[in-house]
DNA sequence: AGCACGCCGACT
DNA sequence: GTCGGCGTGCTC
């Protein structure tokens, strides 16, 4: 008999599966795992995936459901069965719909069934246009690889030559030509096959440099880019490209975990530290990890790299888990590590050599000498806009946002003028500035602290003749204005430089002389476990972004702080991040806090706070019914950005230190979960697996 | 997620 | 008398 009931999951955000028949007489084939089809749901025409074959359906005569029949077969897209794993592993470990996640991964287009046609016909001419397109033949950059380089490269060979998983930590300081060695790597396994591999970077747009050195460097392979600001055509087109083995190279951010590529030989996860691997919303995965779950399941090597390797991974290279390759040396000759000076606020603040702004004499001795020497000066602060809160002296009001539980930041509308506004960074509300205070009348409202824009008009003052040029995400807000003042400062006039965390990630700045950093002593003394162990690795990242041509002969990087006895600042000017993180993940263990324990968040959001903690009252009751040896459940605390656009947000932390344990107490909560999302519309409820943010 | 069914308030 | 509010249930 030709008719066959095959399991479907829809693009609709609920659990169940549905049961559909599959007419082999009508569709010509049999049916496939991963075939996208057209079905009939309710009354609506939608999208589904086959997921598995479950009978005949003459068997299934007493099936007390009318079945309906698959009504037609997506021709050109099929899903890779290695990626259909994927979705179910990251189904089940995050607690969301399989079919929510599989047609998350693939391009919109292919969801909207009335497309089909055009899609196919889109394809045929992409496709043709890119086979008349003939490959410019470029020089082949040239790889000079020094000798530590050389036996990492060595390695990877002997690594990737097993066609087994193993997880690789490539650890080098900045400028150590990690790239170089694991770009060479990736063109070995692709010249000798067909093969594909996966390159994973943090934010592309901060990373020109990289794809641009990428396409050189596979110049005879097809390179694709993913991340989420391309175009509906590009993301079409790449997947083609990708899925038909066509793609050799695919790089992109956190999303492309979910490509479907065949043929992956390798994945690379580049600066694996980097907090952006995790998604904050949505389905809130971590695509490092699930990476190395990939890598397993598909017995491929799994290339970690990074300056600062997270806790996470440094703990896997304590318990000996990863195979660890070093890079200590600068790859070009002569680039120097910078040397670290603490400047103590205390001090300068007893000595009166510190100005009203913040800011002590000696970090304006550095611009000035610096200057002198034709060098630049990169400021790193790590605040946008001018000032972070207005205040009133007289009684103690604040800018507060009406609808997030966080200060309105005050906004210059062009630097020395008295123009401003007060803009919330969370909910994006812009609103014009009180005349006086709005508590308590008082015409003498303060700004308190500084950003960005108010060292840029401060050092503009200071240092008339010296251009001053900001960097944050305001500044460079215009398209193609970012490229345009990197343009002027690889130039190499001597400038000030004052940015944002833009400026860490993946550009290099040959001229820069002398790093500055502001404003680290609220990250030494944090709520958030994890604060020390990034702020490390951004003052890694800012201090390696100066000296790196070899031009300079020291780089110096200068940070003030209150604090010039904490811990870090001798791991930092010794250069022992290994000694710091070790000490980290054993402080880790003592407190048993991750990746000593596993820990999950259960987020309630909706207008009324009463409502959330009443719901995550009854969560905690229920799940307290299990029987829990090793998992602890907190009481019901407001998220750290307490309420957001008007929606009150609070949560229940779960810990143990079993994972198993975890999971099946998050799938019986997860029952309840749905039942009550069911019930009352008006709140959301999310789980947040492995959560980075509180 | 939609969409239907269903049971209570202000309207030509 | 009805139009429509959104609470709950269902989708093979």
């Amino acid at each position: 008999m030709s008719k066959k009931i095959v399991k479907i999951a829809v693009d609709i955000p609920i659990f169940q599966l549905f049961d559909y028949i599959w007419d082999e007489d009508e569709l010509n084939q049999a049916p496939k795992r991963g075939q996208i089809v057209k079905v009939e749901f309710g009354k609506k025409i939608i999208t589904g995936i086959v997921l598995q074959e479950i009978g005949d359906y003459s068997c299934a005569i007493d099936q007390e459901k009318s079945l309906k029949k698959v009504i037609a077969l997506a021709q050109l897209i099929k899903i890779d069965d290695a990626l259909l794993r994927l979705c179910q592993f990251a189904s089940k470990y995050y607690l969301r719909p399989l079919g929510e996640i599989i047609f998350s991964t693939i391009p919109t287009d292919w969801k909207k069934t009335e497309k089909w046609d055009a899609l196919e016909k889109q394809r045929n001419r992409k496709l043709k246009k890119e086979q008349e397109k003939t490959l410019q033949k470029r020089e082949q950059q040239e790889w000079i690889l020094n000798k530590e380089q050389q036996i990492a490269y060595e390695q990877l060979i002997r690594i990737s030559s097993k066609n087994t998983f193993e997880l690789v930590l490539l650890k080098g300081i900045t400028g150590s030509g990690k790239t170089a060695v694991y770009l060479k790597w990736l063109k070995e396994i692709l010249d000798k096959n067909d093969d594909q591999c996966l390159i994973l970077v943090p934010e592309i747009n901060l990373t020109p440099q990289l794809e641009k050195t990428i396409k050189q460097v596979f110049i005879d392979q097809e390179v694709s880019v993913l991340h989420s600001n391309i175009s509906q055509i590009e993301r079409n087109v790449a997947w083609w490209k990708i899925q038909n083995g066509f793609s050799r190279v695919i790089l992109g951010t956190r999303l492309s975990i979910f490509a479907p590529i065949p043929k992956l030989k390798a994945i690379v996860v580049d600066e694996e530290h980097d907090g952006s691997y995790k998604q904050q919303d949505g389905l809130r995965y971590n695509a490092r990890d699930l990476a190395i779950w990939r890598g397993v399941d598909i017995k491929i090597p799994i290339l970690l790299t990074s300056a600062t390797p997270s806790s996470e991974t440094w703990q896997k290279v304590l318990q000996k888990k990863i195979t660890l390759l070093e890079l200590n040396k600068k790859a070009k000759e002569g680039a120097t590590i910078s040397q670290l000076h603490l400047i103590d606020i205390n001090q300068a603040r007893k000595n009166k050599s510190l100005d009203m702004y913040g800011i002590t004499n000696e970090i304006k001795q550095v611009i000035q000498k610096t200057w002198e020497k034709n060098k630049q000066v990169l400021i790193y602060i790590n605040r946008r806009g001018y000032s972070p809160i207005l205040h009133c002296a007289a009684c103690q009001w604040k800018s507060e946002c009406k609808k997030c539980s966080a200060w309105m930041v005050v906004h210059k509308k062009a630097i020395g003028s008295k123009d401003f506004s007060l803009q919330c960074h969370h909910c994006g509300l812009i609103s014009a500035p009180p005349a006086s205070c709005p508590s308590c009348g008082n015409q003498d409202l303060a700004t308190v602290g500084m950003g960005t824009q108010k060292i840029e008009e401060h050092l503009s003052n200071e240092f008339a003749q010296m251009e001053v040029i900001r960097i944050d995400s305001d500044s460079t807000k215009n398209k193609g204005s970012a490229d345009e003042v990197f343009t002027q400062i690889h130039e190499g006039k001597p400038c000030l430089i004052v940015g944002t965390q833009m400026i860490t990630k993946g550009h290099d700045f040959q001229h820069v002389e002398t790093v500055i950093v502001l404003d680290v002593d609220k990250s030494l003394y944090s709520q958030d476990f994890r604060a020390i162990e990034k702020m490390f690795s951004q003052l890694v990242q800012v201090a390696g972004r100066g000296g790196r041509s070899g031009e300079t002969d020291q780089s110096n990087i200068y940070i003030q702080t209150e604090f010039v006895d904490h811990p870090i600042f001798k791991s930092l000017a010794e250069h022992r991040y290994d000694d710091f993180i070790t000490d980290v993940v054993n402080e880790r263990k003592e407190n048993q806090l991750p990746p000593y324990t596993y820990q999950a968040l259960i987020i309630v959001e909706s207008v009324a706070e009463k409502k959330n903690l009443e719901v995550l009252y009854e969560i905690k009751r229920y799940m307290e019914k299990q029987n829990l040896s090793q998992t602890t459940i907190y009481d019901p605390t407001p998220r750290m950005l307490h309420k957001h656009a008007g929606v009150e947000r609070n949560q229940i932390l779960i810990e143990s230190k079993d994972r198993t344990e975890l999971q099946s107490i998050l799938e019986k909560a997860l029952d309840l979960i749905e039942m009550l999302k069911k019930k009352s519309r008006s709140i959301k409820i999310h789980i947040d697996r492995d959560p980075t943010s509180f």
